[in-house]
Order: structure tokens, then C-alpha cells, then sequence
DNA sequence: AACACTCATCGATGATGATCGATATGTTGC
DNA sequence: GCAACATATCGATCATCATCGATGAGTGTT
């Protein structure tokens, strides 16, 4: 019932859900990120943010059709999670994706999966 | 405010995140599927599943260690949102993962993007 | 210093969701 | 048909979360 675990600590991640059996630890780290991209709001912000080389937080609860500290909330969340940084610029803050992050959560799905494609399901079930 | 959508209707997703700012039809279309995945059960779930052609409900309430009724439903949200698939053999439950899936929701989450790399963070700020 | 502006935090609220015991549905074997 | 088993559904509970008005903290301007 048990699995041999790596327990790998806050960013490793192994490699991807289709090769082995996620452990606990595992399953947790990649679910928190997922859940930071899991809403329709974050979505846009992101797609918005990797539109441009960095993106000005005063334009974005507009562009979202959301009250400002609804847009601020996502946003932390989204930074929380490591997906985009923040930089203050005087008077506002600018959001940009972190290189590679968004790379990570794909490659944690599958990298470039090629299996479970037979057909007979299951062979001997009674 | 409004985008020029192209009214996706269930399973178009058109690209990725970082090509264009998603409309709220394809955020929310994409922010489901995410959902069904982000779930530290789920993820194990769709784990176990992966590394094998089929797995048999029957094994995984001991594999994620949660009662029956959280693992059909977790199994349940799974199939909705199109991730596995199921099999009823005689008096058991078989479960396999839909191939392509998990491959679409990577490509939505980026291709194989390569920007969102410059330093400067916005050209003027006054 | 007083003001205007940007954005984060606080507090409240309504919605969604994870969990599991009890039960219903469906299947196998007698 | 009945007992035994597998799985889904129901109902309740507790936790998490999206949302926004009000407010606070920081910055620039006059």
C-alpha cells in the first residue's frame, strides 16, 4: 500500500504524473500550483501578464472585469504560487511571468507521454 | 472590454495561455479541466491510473487512503471533465486514461513558449 | 503638510468543494 | 429469490475560496 517515496522537499517535483505513482508530497506541491492556474480570472491574468515583457497592475481590473482588490487578490495568489513576480515601479506595480514556471507545471503532467493507448481495459476480470 | 471571441463551444481551447489574452469562454473552459486536476487525491488518482492500461476501482480507496465514497467521487469529477474514462467488467469498475488528454491541457498551458524573458520590466513609468 | 493616486489588506458573505457514514443500485453466485 | 460484494448517490459537515466595500500603507505632487 505503500510506495517508495523520494520525499522530495519544496521544488523538485520528480518528474511527471504519467511515469510513476505521485507520493503524497508530490501530489501536494503540483496540486497547489495547479490550483493557482485552476480559475477563469487567473487565466486571463495570466495569458494577459504573458502577452507582454511585464504588465501594469492598473490595467488589469478592466481588462478582467473585476474590482481591484478581487484583481490584487488573484494576483497575490499567482505570486504566492511563483507563476508571475511583482515589481514595484514607483507608483505601480508591474507583473511578469516567471521564466520557466509555467514549463514546469507542463512537464510535471507528462512531458511528452506516449503511452495508455490499449484497448482491451484490464485482462482478466472474472 | 469585450474580445473577439470565437465561441468555442466544448473542446476548440483554440492555443495556449501565452499566445493570446484568452477570452472568458476558453479561461473557463480551461480553468475546468485544470480544476479536475487540481487535487492532491485526483493527481495520485490520475497517477495510479497512468501506469497501467486500466486499474480497477476496486485497489484505489487503499492506494489514496480515503473511503470508497471520496474516491468514486473524485473518479466522478475525473471522468466530467474527460481526463479517464470507464468500464464497467462484470461486478467491478475499470478506469483508464482518455489518451490526449493530459497532452491538450499542457499544450493550453503553453506549447513550447520561449519569451517572457527580457529584464526590464516596462519601458516607462514616469 | 495636505492631497491624490495606486495597490494591498481586512472583514464579511455567499458559493464551491472534500470528506465520509448511510443507503441505493447493480452484479455474481447459490 | 436471496445473500454477498462493488460502486454510485445522498445528506451532512467543515474547510476553502471568490468577491467586493472599506480602509490602510506607500508614492508622487503641489
Amino acid at each position: 500500500m505503500k510506495f517508495m517515496t523520494t520525499s522530495s522537499g519544496t521544488s523538485t517535483m520528480s518528474c511527471c504524473v504519467l511515469t510513476a505513482p505521485l507520493d503524497e508530497a508530490q501530489a501536494d506541491q503540483l496540486a497547489r500550483r495547479l490550483k493557482a492556474l485552476a480559475d477563469p480570472v487567473r487565466l486571463r491574468l495570466v495569458s494577459l501578464i504573458a502577452g507582454a515583457p511585464a504588465v501594469c497592475a492598473c490595467d488589469l481590473p478592466a481588462a478582467v472585469d473585476r474590482a481591484q482588490p478581487t484583481v490584487s487578490h488573484h494576483l497575490g495568489q499567482l505570486v504566492a504560487a511563483g507563476i508571475i513576480e511583482r515589481e514595484q515601479r514607483g507608483k505601480w506595480a508591474w507583473f511578469r511571468l516567471v521564466p520557466g514556471q509555467l514549463d514546469m507545471i507542463r512537464a510535471a503532467l507528462g512531458e511528452t507521454a506516449e503511452h495508455a493507448t490499449s484497448d482491451s481495459i484490464g485482462a482478466d476480470a472474472t
